[in-house]
RNA sequence: GGUCCCGUGGUGCAGCAUGGCCCAGCACGCGGCCCUGUCAAGGCCGAGAUCGCCGGUUCGAAUCCGGUCGGGACCGCCA
């Protein structure tokens, strides 16, 4: 018995009545009316209907009259057309039917804890739990179906671009910069421990030095932070390097590349060359790295309209060296006190010192004339409301951020089934930290503008870099830059960003040595295939996109990882667990 | 590290603000019987939850309070 070539339950047609067929699945549902039974099967390709006639074939009925959900069987019949009358056009094989002659039950199953064609979802944990369920439903089918088409257009563009798939090891070292490692302790050096990459950055650098020139990989990478709706702990890049590029080389690739997956899985033609935008103009229009520029609104800095205001709250704030940004809400008079008051929430959640409106609680404070500027600068039309918040740069950035989208969202002004990229481009060199410090924007090795050069040591914040966002509908895609290539330029970074030359040759020793020898101009990109794949399948939530993802707070409901281990392998890796850590064992799911 | 939402038979939901009318309601699913053209089959009958867990308030708690566990969203964090 080899069910290997069976055709799939969901391909039959109309031209396929008259064949004798095996069919292997699953009973998505049985219909028993006491004389016939109709039980349709399903697998990965869609399902169709199977009869069984106690007058035609006796023993296949009797045996169906014990089938139920989820059973594995297998079928053997003949595909007839339906009776005239009785075709089911909500389904694809609904011309035909599988008259059953022979029924052979190759597994039995327990009642599912949910039903696999459910229209709704069951609760998160259960899915989690159950997860070879979950992935049964024909939703996730989908999914892994798009994940594995992505996979294989994009291995299909980059090896005609002369592109080279080369893997990098999973045990590497830590870098304690970045995101927080994953450590894997080492059981012949007691002590020392490797770390699971948070990207191949380095590796792919040390590719272009080897002379590989057009490198990608499809990489697993790993940060242990905290996660979000967009982002697990373990994901997945399209890691991508080339040498002797500009940017202009990338951004072709890239667009090309995302303009392929859109026709060939959404038959959508992507407008393009996509717009680019600065990273500070994103921040002030749209408050954000991460523009959804589905949504028109635009936020505008209104500190010249209220520079020398009376008002409290504006005066304080402008006079702590902050900003003062504005957004009219379009037909916005008609908001209530409640949903302003819901807003005020929202911005206070986001750390913001808070949020108030035009017209509203500062009308009193505001001479007409301030108020007149105030909604010219923000392009206000009448019987729209000004949002305002007087705050830090960025704290006021990112308030105006998440108002901008939450407003966008509970008006509909959120242009779907539209697909708006852009490069965040050009990007700033450094940044500055919580405590201000100064810290790089894109990572260490991101080669500043050359025209910005003189700058570094006296003006460094004012340095632009060669590096690059893709964003489309409010999600970051990918990132990427070109790289230093020369080694003193590097380690004048290394320097302005406060590393110690023993740091600087213990972490990137390697890299600068490398850089001795011969490095070709470099850059590239790592686009999100998780994020991706998310767009492509219409979900907000990366879990779905995953075939075995963790929870929110890192467990793995089906296997139960993380787990205890047996002492004597702690042993073998010379570990001790501190006792504290001990007794707070996991509960089991 | 923090804020917020959710947790009620197998699944999805109602009940909770105004505690007693609830030894908890509905739908689906599940079990039995009937039924030869259904496809969310139909009809009849039936089983199944002490309301995540612990504690408190109260004459009385699914409902109020505190804690805890689990799931989710967000802020911080994520080169």
């Amino acid at each position: 018995m080899s069910g290997f070539s069976a055709p799939g339950c969901g391909t039959l047609r109309a031209a396929d009545v008259g064949r004798r067929v095996e069919l292997y699945g699953w009973v998505a549902r049985r219909r028993d009316h006491g004389g016939l039974i109709f039980c349709d099967l399903r697998d990965r390709s869609g399902r169709v209907q199977v009869t069984f006639n106690p007058a035609t074939a006796p023993a296949a009925h009797a045996t169906a009259e014990g089938l139920r959900a989820e059973y594995v069987v297998r079928v053997g019949g003949t595909v007839q057309r339906r009776p005239e009358g009785s075709e089911n056009r909500a389904l694809a094989t609904g011309e035909v039917e599988v008259a059953a002659v022979e029924l052979e039950v190759l597994s039995v199953s327990r009642t599912p804890p949910f039903p696999i064609d459910g229209e709704r979802e069951p609760e998160e944990s259960v899915r989690l739990r159950y997860r070879y369920l979950d992935l049964r439903r024909q939703r996730m089918q989908h999914i892994l179906e798009v994940r594995h088409r992505v996979n294989r257009i994009t291995r299909d563009y980059f090896d005609r671009l002369g592109f080279r798939e080369v893997e990098t090891p999973i045990l590497t070292k830590a870098t304690p910069e970045g995101a927080r490692d994953f450590l894997v302790p080492s059981r012949l050096y007691p002590g020392r421990f490797y770390a699971l990459p948070q990207s191949p950055q380095q590796m792919k650098q040390l590719l272009m030095v080897a002379g590989v020139q057009r490198y990608y990989q499809i990489a697993r990478c790993l940060r242990d932070e905290d996660l979000r709706a967009d982002r697990a702990a373990e994901f997945t890049q399209l890691d991508l390097e080339c040498s002797f590029c500009d940017e202009e080389d990338i951004f072709e690739v890239i667009e090309g590349w995302i303009a392929e997956l859109w026709r060939e899985i959404l038959g959508v033609e992507v407008a393009r060359p996509w717009p680019r935008l600065s990273m500070s103009e994103s921040l002030l229009r749209y408050g954000t790295d991460k523009p959804d520029l589905r949504c028109e609104l635009e936020i505008a800095d209104v500190g010249e309209a209220v520079a020398r205001t009376e008002a409290r709250v504006l005066r304080s704030a402008l006079e702590a060296g902050g900003v003062a940004r504005a957004l009219a809400v379009p037909g916005g008079m008609d908001m209530s006190r409640r949903e302003l008051a819901e807003l005020e929430a929202l911005a206070r959640g986001a750390g913001g010192a808070g949020l108030t409106w035009l017209p509203g609680p500062l009308d009193r404070h505001l001479s007409l004339e301030e108020q007149a500027r105030l909604q010219e600068a923000a392009g206000a039309r009448p019987g729209d409301r000004l949002l305002l918040v007087a705050d830090r740069k960025r704290r006021a950035e990112r308030v105006m951020g998440l108002l901008r989208q939450e407003v966008a969202r509970r008006r509909g002004l959120v242009k779907e089934g539209a697909w708006r990229f852009c490069w965040i481009y050009p990007m700033m060199l450094f940044e500055e930290d919580d405590q201000g410090n100064l810290t790089y924007g894109h990572h260490p090795f991101t080669r500043p503008m050359e025209q910005d050069l003189h700058l570094v040591e006296e003006r460094p914040y004012e340095v632009r870099a060669h590096a690059y966002d893709f964003v489309c509908n409010g999600y970051e895609l990918g990132s990427g830059s070109l790289r230093i290539h020369d080694r003193a330029l590097q380690e004048r970074v290394f320097e302005i960003l406060g590393l110690e030359a023993e740091t600087i040759r213990s972490r990137f020793g390697h890299l600068l040595e490398a850089f001795e020898y011969g490095v070709p101009p470099h850059g590239g990109i790592a686009p999100g295939l998780d994020r991706i794949v998310m767009l492509l399948c219409g979900t907000d939530n990366i879990r779905d996109v995953v075939a075995f993802p963790k929870t929110q707070s890192m467990q793995d409901l089906m296997m139960d990882a993380p787990s205890p281990v047996d002492p004597a392998q702690l042993r073998e890796l010379h570990i001790q667990v501190a006792p504290e850590a001990v007794s707070g064992a996991l509960p089991r799911p």
